[in-house]
DNA sequence: ACAAAAGTGTTTGGAGTACACCCATGA
DNA sequence: TCATGGGTGTACTCCAAACACTTTTGT
């Protein structure tokens, strides 16, 4: 196999890119078909794929997380790398990586990257014939996942509560740039789990300075129209 | 050069053991002795090595950390890889590692952990002839540190401040069974740098169900003896 | 007119903060 | 007896939480 020289094929990244529907948590997940034997094998996988020689690791989180999806100015952050001998055993996984990369694939230690970004934000296809598209984060028990992706989605969850309790602006990221308040507030209890109460969120964010209220209401929707918010700053 | 079979050389783990001393934060730091062109250089290094074939990373951490310095049944957690090509240049680190670990050496990418332990444990050297001791965290400026050693200090002490806000309990890792409340404040101020209240602080304590008071007073102080605490589960 | 969600204040308890003096002990 | 840190209480402020009704709009 050829290759050799451009990537290092011990070391890969993995983006979890989260996204916001209005009512639940999404994540981008590439779909991957596989014939084995003459049948279709259908799973899904989180963008990734292992590094260049030289390159570190967070040029390499956006050069193959907008490789995959087309997506670019992603704001990742690491968060935890996964290295277990295990991870990559299963030989579906590695005859496909392996068909994937032209390389000689062993074991693989994957540093794993988060990022919150808006879900309307276009999704395309750059190089391969892969497909990138939302799942809802409840359905995972039900879907087939390669590697040991549902695991990282897990943890990079678990990640972005803590962070988003360390920095709360970061919500914003997954909201459309004009929100409601319920919005707001529903992607707040979304994430923390919890359910608050309309008349003290209203007045939390009376204080953000940072929440400007537009001379504008919502529209499309069959009762008394909400006003409509955008972050600044 | 043999070892192929055994090491895996392009991943490796590197801990940082912390420690408290009654007054500062301290790391645990292997020292380097290198012979070249037949002048002694000195430096240190976090406690760290490559990774085995066959072990996954927290495994590895463990091995790693008890080789160089005894210590067994640490608390190690993984917060951060390194991976950037260029951390592992400096033609002194490439010589020191093939020279140790008897395999050519390329490009390494590092798993990070922490750990927080009592600063009375008993350190050893296992194998090689290696020293650790601690190191004052207020005088890394001034020292000279091996590979992005330094970074990898100074992100795993960002780690631990929001680690500690998260869990606080994990402050009792750092202090000796028996304790004063003095000790736990001046900790606990070292940590978030901030200067607390003495009557803030003891009204604080005083409703933490897992902090017990003895019937035990220091001893050996040149004045009242405060009394000794102990944490409970 | 009715269904559906928007929007709006007050009260209460708990937590954090500021602040100063006497006590116990060893030297 | 003196130097050194140990140990203690009160008042104020601020924030989080509980809680129900009226308004707007589209159908």
């Amino acid at each position: 196999m050829s290759n050799e020289n451009i990537y290092n094929p011990h070391v890969s990244v993995d983006c979890v890119v989260f996204g916001f529907d209005g009512e639940r948590l999404k994540v981008l997940l590439i779909e991957r078909n596989i014939t084995e034997q003459n049948e279709l094998y259908n799973d899904k996988k989180l963008p990734g794929s292992i590094i260049l020689q030289d390159e570190n690791l967070d040029e390499a989180a956006s050069r193959v997380l907008n490789e995959l999806t087309g997506l670019k100015n992603i704001y990742l952050s690491q968060f935890r790398s996964f290295g277990g001998p295990d991870r990559t055993k299963n030989p579906r996984d590695i005859l496909w990586l392996e068909n994937t990369m032209q390389l000689k694939i062993g074991r693989i230690v994957t540093v794993a990257y988060v990022a919150l970004i808006k879900i309307d934000r276009k999704i395309q296809v750059k190089y391969e014939n892969t497909q990138a598209n939302w799942y809802d984060l409840n359905e995972m028990a039900s879907m087939n996942l390669a590697f040991d992706h549902a695991e990282i989605i897990k943890k990079g969850l678990d990640h972005i509560r803590h962070q988003l309790d360390v920095e709360p602006h970061l919500l914003f990221e997954l909201l459309p740039k004009k929100f409601t308040i319920s919005q707001l507030r529903i992607l707040n209890d979304v994430v923390h789990q919890t359910r608050s109460d309309v008349r003290n969120f209203q007045k939390k964010v009376a204080q953000m300075s940072y929440l400007v209220m537009l001379d504008e209401v919502e529209d499309g929707v069959p009762h008394r129209a909400a006003r409509l918010y955008k972050y600044k700053k």
